[in-house]
DNA sequence: TATAGTGGTTTCCTAAAGTATACCGGTATC
DNA sequence: GATACCGGTATACTTTAGGAAACCACTATA
């Protein structure tokens, strides 16, 4: 991962798209940590409190163990998410928001507040009720 | 796709996450009409200006026709590009943004803004120069 | 001793996303 | 007449995301 130094004024249609292309880096960073059918889930429940693994399976219907797993990695790779173990026996472990998680809520709610107004849009001009 | 209204306050631990659930769907409207390997370079690339189809595809490379094609029809779909044919010949054809697709302009600079940090974060720590 | 709960892993499978390559009709150029 | 540019489409392939089911060691409970 390199350490890219950019400039928006770079960007207009004549230069090269390899500015461009770097500008994009981290916004495809944020959308990975976001994207994917469980993650958003995932960390809205942990929002609402620390949890135990069976905890959440159970609250969010369909994920499976492997997918939490691998899920929860994730969240802990990129300190999105801490996992303590606790030495009773048997051993329970919970999953906890760490502060940095937090930070996501204003990019969360920019997603939510744009993804309404175009569900609306949609919508209405389809004329839909249903999808 | 029916119209969801939801509540916030609705959403703590103990609620089932059906409510939780319909939050999210607007979050991952938005998402989907960003995530994917070519969406936001296409997007980007047309807020410099209107393109014509070969002209975009020189510009990112690696792009294929194919990929190409099936996304800037979802871009049309979406409303946040228009497709102008004129009547040359052989006839041509530009891509241009449309004004509701520069309202993503918020969400995506939220997501550069974090990305950003988290990039460092991630590099900081791990202690890496490349990836 | 059987059953259930804990926190996962392993293996196999399908579906979706993306890639590679060739091709099409039209026109303009050499 | 051959070649090249335009705006794509068609077909076949690989890769990735995700799902289903079984399984593991451990412990508590009946």
């Amino acid at each position: 991962m390199e350490v890219v130094e950019y400039d928006k004024r770079k960007c207009p249609t004549h230069v090269s798209t390899g500015e461009c292309t770097k500008h994009l880096l981290p916004v495809k960073d944020a959308l990975d940590i976001l994207s994917g059918k469980w993650k958003l889930q995932i960390i809205l429940s942990l929002t609402f409190g620390k949890k135990r693994f069976k905890q959440i399976q159970r609250e969010i219907p369909g994920l499976t163990p492997k997918m939490l797993s691998k899920e929860l990695k994730e969240l802990e790779i990129n300190e999105l998410a801490t996992r303590h173990v606790y030495d009773t026996s048997p051993v329970s472990v919970e999953y906890e928001i760490t502060p940095y998680g937090r930070t996501l809520k204003p990019i969360i709610e920019e997603l939510h507040k744009w993804g309404s107004k175009h569900r609306k849009r949609i919508i209405t001009r389809s004329g839909r009720s249903t999808l």
